[in-house]
DNA sequence: ATTGAAATTCTTTGGAT
DNA sequence: ATCCAAAGAATTTCAAT
């Protein structure tokens, strides 16, 4: 699983972050390589799972979902089946676009994605507190996405 | 900048927020159109600012940036001006993969995207206290990444 | 707005270094 | 491990509906 990156391929992983859809030909130009050569690293990488998948980006804006809610989560317990259990069942609900088990008072913090204030309320009342074992929920507004972005600091 | 959506265009960009190298035949295919005029609302809506890029996620794991680290600033001014100097920079820097500005006690939320403890401490010392203005810093360890998605709810 | 086919460009394979 | 060149796919354009 682990793999040992040179400067060629970080160049390459880095060029990919920022268009996915570079064509091997400038990709292979801007890295210095032939385009077989460039191919057979980035197909290492992608099999390797360096490269998750490739995705088309959206703005949250144009498709009408301007609102990101932060929701901080304590469960009564944090024995290890009831910590799983939330996080399949969070999983599930696409309006969650991120989901983490972090240290400290709260047991996960959430990115939710929704249209508006009624949509959250909605999500909140139908989806979130229906779920057993939750002790306490946080939400924050995102009032500006001031930063996004997948590039990794490779 | 407003765009109406129909049926096929919402699940045009589902698919490619799936996959956004599927090939043009294939997602023709799946939304029951020719190529032709599947490019053509793909391309209107590049250009719409709807799909706003295509990119290759990385495993933070594989590429040796395991660490994700929550963090909670105050700012001792809310005016525009110093929100604004905050966020630019923010921005700046590579290991900040997502800023926003927040409603509530705390002004922003960054996920700052780190090899180790030491690299955070790095992080912390070397650049974001040396920022002017902050009144308070307070970080959050991400233990597990249980959901990480870009795919918008549309 | 969509079709279908032609033209172009890109990806991918394989033999040689 | 890379290069070059040929073969195979894919994208893109355009005249017609």
């Amino acid at each position: 699983m682990q793999h040992r990156l040179d400067d060629i391929d970080r160049k390459i992983l880095a060029l990919l972050q920022q268009d996915g859809r570079m064509s091997l030909a400038d990709l292979a130009d801007k890295v210095g390589l032939s385009p077989s050569p460039c191919l057979r690293r980035v197909r290492i990488m992608e099999k390797a799972g360096i490269i998750s998948r490739y995705v088309a980006v959206l703005s949250q804006q144009s498709v009408g979902l301007p609102v990101s809610v932060f929701i901080s989560i304590k469960l009564e317990s944090q024995r290890e089946d009831a910590l799983n259990k939330f996080g399949k069942a969070i999983a599930r609900w696409p309006e969650v676009l991120e989901c983490y088990l972090m240290t400290g008072p709260r047991d996960y913090l959430l990115r939710v994605v929704v249209a508006d204030l009624a949509a959250y309320e909605q999500f909140l009342k139908q989806k979130l507190t229906r779920l057993d074992g939750i002790a306490s929920i946080e939400s924050s507004f995102a009032l500006e996405q001031v930063k996004y972005t997948n590039v990794l600091p490779i």
